[in-house]
DNA sequence: GTTATTGCAAATGATTTGCACAAGG
DNA sequence: CCTTGTGCAAATCATTTGCAATAAC
């Protein structure tokens, strides 16, 4: 995997006339060390462990470049900061359910709605380049049990619930 | 339609305790007055015509309580400020297609796409509450006769085309 | 050497909030 | 009256930008 980002930005940066610098190599690496959604703000303070003079200009300026090249992609998940998600190389037409419940992000991929979906915009005269989908909704476990397995889940790898606000 | 906004809007504010205003009255009549999208700022812009003395925070703090009360919906277009959708009461499940080449947004409604959707929640555990769909689609036309006619229409009707920045 | 890049701090822009006054019930 | 709502201006918060210094190529 990584093997591949590189290669797909060291093409981007030369077609682009841009320039490999250390922070942009380790905020690439920081990135894709995880498979986990990010902020700009979480993506920093990690950075900001590797070297910590980067500032956060670059950590924006280099998301910004990400995007572009498609190594990286923002999606909604309903809060104030744009979220950032590193697995669509791996996972090129995923989409997102968000528990109401515990706020945890089940990420699915599903050729059926990408079918339907593809049948809706011919139907409407054109073609679909990307599609976002994000499905909010209830753990049937905590319905049924009382109990959310996921929200337990949650809990235990420490994974961050919804946003205060 | 506008019998059953006020008749939900009321209902709404007499279970919270709150009080029916002039302000609030206003906003939405001009919320509901159209069926266009839109954002706050262009909603303060159009309530200002009415009343030349309300404030930008009683929009936001209206937008808020519509929101609430579910007669108004914020959705992502993938601009920077959030996009209020007053149709959801006419359409409860539409879904949109913003066109990438004019961004002209397409409303839709398509059970398909709901059934398979339900069926990937119901397959991970969960049961659907609500789900927001964006396609992000080229114009067939363009592509093969070079004009678009969305983009045409667009211009025609004077509808914003996509965001500056 | 040029030209892109960085860090810093200041600027921006949307949205929120504290507060004194006004208005609804 | 008593409490909620409003307008105003100031505050927030994420993100962007101008600029002088620094580092790629």
């Amino acid at each position: 995997m990584e093997a591949e980002i590189r290669q797909r930005l060291d093409e981007f940066i030369r077609r682009k006339g841009l320039r490999r610098t250390t922070q942009r190599e380790q905020i690439v690496s920081v990135v894709f060390s995880r498979d986990e959604h990010f902020t700009a703000e979480e993506l920093f303070e990690r950075v900001r462990k590797v070297d910590s003079e980067t500032s956060r200009a670059t950590v924006y300026r280099t998301l910004g470049l990400l995007v572009e090249a498609d190594l990286l992609r923002q999606i909604d998940l309903g809060e104030n900061q744009v979220t950032y998600d590193p697995n669509f190389l791996n996972k090129p037409s995923h989409n997102h359910l968000v528990c109401i419940d515990c706020g945890k992000v089940v990420e699915f991929e599903d050729d059926n709605v990408d079918i339907q979906t593809d049948s809706v915009s011919r139907s409407l005269g054109f073609k679909t380049v990307r599609q976002s989908i994000k499905i909010e909704a209830n753990c049937e476990q905590l319905r049924l049990n009382g109990r959310c397995p996921n929200l337990i889940a949650t809990r235990l790898t420490g994974k961050r619930l919804r946003k205060k606000r």
